[in-house]
DNA sequence: TCGGTATGGTCAACTTGGTTGTCCACTTCC
DNA sequence: GGAAGTGGACAACCAAGTTGACCATACCGA
C-alpha cells in the first residue's frame, strides 16, 4: 500500500480520465441528436469556431498537415457541421463556417462537459477537482489550451 | 480569475498531460534505440507481457477486434518486439512472446515513466502529485488499469 | 463416440485519419 | 512585372480500425 506509485500508472490514469469524459460526452451527444459526432470533430470544430477557418489555418492550429485538415473539413462538411464559401478578398481561400448543426453540437458539448465536471466535483468533494486542474495546468504549461493533440496515436 | 472553471478545460488538460508524457517517453525511447516504438505498441506489448498472448486474447484485453489485434501483433513481429510459436496443446493458437528487444523496450519505458513522474513530483512539490493520482483513481474507478484505451480516436 | 457449438486465425473489402510529393492558382512584395 | 510565398487540391501511400466470411481445431453433452 505504501509502495511508491509506479510511473506508468500516471499516463494510464490520465488517459482513462480523458477517455471516460469523451466516451460519456459522445454517448450523450448521440442521445441528443448528434450520433455522427466523433472526438476529433469536436476539436476541429472548436478550432474553426476560434478562427481557423481555412484548411491551412486549421492544419496549423491542430498540428497536422494542411491536407489532413482539408480532409477533416470535407468530412465535417459532409456530416453537415461546416459549410465553405469563397473568399471575396482572396480567391485562393475557401472559408469554412459552422452551420447551425455545428454550433448546436459545440454548445451541447460545452453543456455536457460542464455536467460531467460537476459530477467529478460532487464525487471528489471539497477543492480536490480545482486542485487537480491547477496541478495539471502547472505541469503541462500554457501550451495546454492548444488543440493540437487530436488524432496522433499511431504515427510519429 | 474566480469565474468557475469551464468543463471543457478538463479533457484538454488530461489529454495534454497524457500527451506530454507519451511524447517525452517516445523521444527518449528513440534516443535509447527504439525509434520505431509507437504509443500503441507499448500498450499492446504490456498486454502481451501480462498474458494476452494470442490475437483473440489481445483483442479482448485492448477492447478491439481480434483482426485488429492480429494486425498489431504482425506489426510488432515485423519490428522485432514479438515472435510467435505454435501451441503444442492447441493447434489453433499461435502464441506470442516478447523478444529481448520487446522486454528491453518495456523495461526502458517503465524507467522513463518513473523519471517523468519524478519530474512532475519535483515540479508540483509536496503531496500534490499523489493527490492528483488519488483523485483520478477515484473518478475513473477500478477499470482504470485496463489497457483498452489505445487507438480509439476516430471511430465509434 | 460423435456431432453440434464455440473459439482462434486469417483473408478480403472498406473506412478514417494521417503522411509526402506535386502541381496550379493566386497574392504579396520588392 | 516578376519572384517568392501561400492556399487548395490530387495522388499514392500507410497504419489501425471495422465487418463479414471462412476454415480448422477444440470442447462438450446427449
Amino acid at each position: 500500500m505504501n509502495q511508491p506509485t509506479a510511473g506508468f500508472e500516471l499516463p494510464i490514469l490520465l488517459l482513462a480520465g480523458f477517455r471516460s469524459l469523451i466516451d460519456d460526452l459522445h454517448a450523450e451527444l448521440a442521445r441528443q441528436g448528434h450520433p455522427e459526432a466523433r472526438p476529433v470533430h469536436g476539436f476541429a470544430l472548436q478550432a474553426v469556431a476560434a478562427g481557423a477557418s481555412t484548411a491551412a489555418e486549421l492544419g496549423r492550429a491542430m498540428g497536422v498537415s494542411k491536407q489532413a485538415a482539408g480532409k477533416t473539413i470535407e468530412r465535417l462538411e459532409s456530416i453537415g457541421y461546416l459549410s465553405r464559401t469563397a473568399d471575396d478578398a482572396d480567391a485562393r481561400r475557401r472559408t469554412a463556417v459552422l452551420t447551425d448543426a455545428g454550433w448546436d453540437m459545440l454548445r451541447r458539448s460545452a453543456e455536457v462537459f460542464d455536467d460531467l465536471r460537476s459530477r467529478w466535483q460532487r464525487q471528489l468533494g471539497g477543492t480536490r477537482l480545482p486542485e487537480l486542474e491547477r496541478s495539471l495546468r502547472e505541469v503541462v504549461g500554457p501550451a495546454a489550451l492548444r488543440l493540437d493533440s487530436a488524432g496522433w496515436f499511431g504515427t510519429p
